[in-house]
DNA sequence: GTGAAAGCGCTAACAC
DNA sequence: GTGTTAGCGCTTTCAC
């Protein structure tokens, strides 16, 4: 009875119709345009709804047309610095084409990520943006069960019937070892992010492909597996100290986990450019506030989180029905922690 | 028709009724564990719903009983490192009581909040958590004739009909006021944020109440009008610096003012804190990574977050009738750049 | 305890 | 063009 309390009255297109003086279906199709109506009653039906304040009950029309206007959005977590610039894109282009977003955080469990799709399935949504945890499939074929149009968000799936966008992980890794052979490193520590997660695989795998086209040889010992996350950067090179292998950089599989890594080395005073060149992955915001200013891979997440809506709306219209995959380009953003602009030997 | 493609078959009560052999009356109270039903009927029906795998459709229960089980979310900008927590803690409170939240962002502006304030009602949500941009309370006065449950968060408005959750500003701003004066300082230049919003005008006011209690006198020309943005804490300093005015310190509204400030000392060549000690507001996660580490008042701005929603859920339920105003108690966080924890004279 | 039926507010045939 | 009416999927009287 919420919206139904004190002395508010609730208008109803019936109460509209009445005082226009016309049947319900007429009020109807003025409002949606639909049909052609005689400009005399579509004046008086408009003056009524202001009058009466009415506003459509899009609870009723829902029911009625099939369509909530509504989509879901399931994230691990707003508060990782990666994905408010994720949600702003989703959110304003829901907006263009009037749909509500539903925000759901997961904690990147699959437990969670399953409770939230069934919920979001029992309020109908119309499409599902999706930022899976874990290479699962077992969600994407739920979603795939209920029939409710999905699109991956910064994930790819093998053979996955949903569209998907991303940003070319392979490539941006790539560009940031690169960057840092070039520069003269050689002894090149990677942390990775969750290889179970296409991006963090993607990138430990760009990483590998440029130091084989420098002849490098790839050291297993100067690779460590973290989890995106500020500590597990951390202790990634806590680690990678104490094994008192020798390193001169470092390439981070995002940025969050690159600062875990400077905070560590700067810990232990080692000084970062001038010791250890560190590179990031993503561009948040934070790697130009941040001292010193993170060389990074950028990656347009706002963008992204665009398209995925452009996407999924075609979907929902039916105006697209095979998947489709949108790739981004990456873009190598050189700053002080990976010694800056300025040629080294 | 998006939950109604391909070879989906939309389930509803109706079916499970048939395949259970009872009326869809019963389903009903089965399902929603009203009035007693004998435990044989209940059983056929919990397999029939099993069977067809049927999720209820919430929006015709939404339709009938008047209430959607969704809430809406206004706020700026989920960009600004202020609101993740915050919108956190609201998600997960929204959890618990099974409400789906839909976020908006409104880029502070007034229009923007109308147009989201009437979608949210179209759409019939059971409630609004609302972080307004301006004092206005032409948009309160909206949502009172909409007759939609609201708590404003991070904000007060005088004589409001809305419950609130906020910190105290004031004593925040006094509290970090405080702590530069006694650190020696006198002439403490003052950022405030936008003046229009409780928040900015509170915080200066707490900022004024230190500097008498401590017989220093208020002085106009440290006091600069910021908008809780990194640019005018940057351009607020920079007309500082031209003014040639002398300062010792400087107290920012919010962190990422605070932040902007300390940037363009460095650019300057002015040490913090040697040369000027500066503490901001809010202790946004960034004030830990930031070097110098950012000394700030805490806000507990994800607890604000979920309790705002434990409040909006009481006055939803009608278990809470007048308006209640939660007030959280700042905390000092002392840090690098106010000198950290060390005496000084 | 259970079922039949009304009705939430809307759209879309279908008649006229 | 416009009105009448059925019905979207559910909850809830009201009978029995």
């Amino acid at each position: 009875m919420a919206y139904d309390k004190g002395n508010f009255r609730n208008v109803t297109i019936k109460d509209v119709a009445k005082r226009a003086e016309v049947s319900i279906a007429t009020v109807s199709r003025i409002l949606n345009g639909k049909d052609r109506v005689s400009p005399l009653l579509a004046e008086r039906v408009l003056l009524a709804t202001k009058e009466l304040q009415y506003q459509p009950n899009d609870v009723a029309r829902a029911l009625k047309i099939k369509e909530s206007r509504s989509i879901g959005l399931i994230i691990p977590d707003i508060e990782n610095p990666f994905f408010p610039a994720l949600v702003r894109g989703v959110q304003d282009a829901a907006k263009i084409h009037n749909y509500a977003v539903i925000l759901c955080n997961t904690d990147g469990k699959t437990e969670e990520e399953k409770k939230y799709i069934q919920f979001l399935y029992s309020k109908r949504v119309d499409g599902i943006a999706f930022t899976e945890s874990v290479d699962n499939k077992k969600n994407i074929a739920l979603l795939d069960s209920l029939g409710i149009p999905v699109v991956l968000l910064d994930r790819r799936v093998e053979g996955m019937k949903a569209s998907g966008v991303s940003t070319d992980n392979r490539l941006g890794a790539f560009m940031a070892t690169k960057h840092l052979i070039e520069r003269g490193k050689r002894r090149i520590a990677f942390i990775s992010g969750s290889p179970k997660l296409s991006s963090g695989a993607e990138r430990a795998s760009g990483y590998q492909d440029a130091l084989l086209s420098y002849n490098i040889q790839y050291d297993k010992k100067l690779a460590f597996i973290g989890a995106f996350t500020y500590e597990s950067g951390y202790a990634a090179v806590e680690n990678l100290l104490l094994s008192r292998y020798q390193f001169d950089a470092i390439f981070a599989s995002n940025d969050i986990m690159a600062i875990g890594a400077i905070e560590c080395l700067n810990q232990y005073g080692i000084r970062v450019p001038e010791d250890v060149a560190v590179v990031g992955f993503d561009d948040i915001r934070l790697a130009t506030w941040y001292k010193p200013l993170l060389t990074t891979i950028r990656q347009p997440v706002y963008e992204m989180g665009q398209y995925a809506i452009k996407l999924l709306v075609e979907h929902i219209t039916g105006e697209r029905s095979s998947p489709y995959e949108k790739i981004f380009v990456p873009e190598l953003m050189i700053r002080q922690s990976s010694g800056g602009l300025e040629e080294s030997k």
